[in-house]
DNA sequence: AGAGTGACGTGGG
DNA sequence: CCCCACGCCACTC
């Protein structure tokens, strides 16, 4: 493991952290929110070792509100039933109104 | 060391 | 509006 590396999953986890309670954001939107914007892609990677942080990994989803990394959770509908705890509504694994919840952290932050 | 893969995003046909 | 191709970069085989 790079220390740069780490350093960006860091990065990744303590944006993931601020998102508010009943609010989502998008892989590329922290991707440009830490300047690598064209690594959307790294912060689903990272996503995958925030198993065990304390990071709400289900406030994150693609660009298009689609819960695409739902299979990473436990059973089938975790990531969904999280989100919709906090007042989110999710249908068939997609974010409702989901402009309405979106956070953008490089505004909001 | 080369090739394949993925919790993404954008752009062209 | 749907489908395909490419870029991106860390990780695995």
């Amino acid at each position: 493991m790079k220390p740069e590396t780490l350093n960006f999953f860091d990065k990744v986890y303590e944006v993931a952290k601020q998102i508010p309670y009943g609010k989502v954001t998008s892989y590329g939107a922290i991707a440009k929110y830490l300047g690598a914007a064209r690594s959307a892609r790294m912060v689903g990677y990272a996503m995958n070792g925030s198993h065990g942080k304390d990071v709400p990994a289900h406030r994150v989803v693609n660009r298009n509100g689609l819960l695409s990394g739902k299979h990473h959770f436990e059973g089938t509908n975790l990531m969904q039933q999280l989100l919709e705890s906090e007042g989110v509504v999710v249908i068939d694994n997609q974010v409702q109104n989901f402009k309405a919840v979106f956070w953008d952290p490089s505004e909001e932050l």
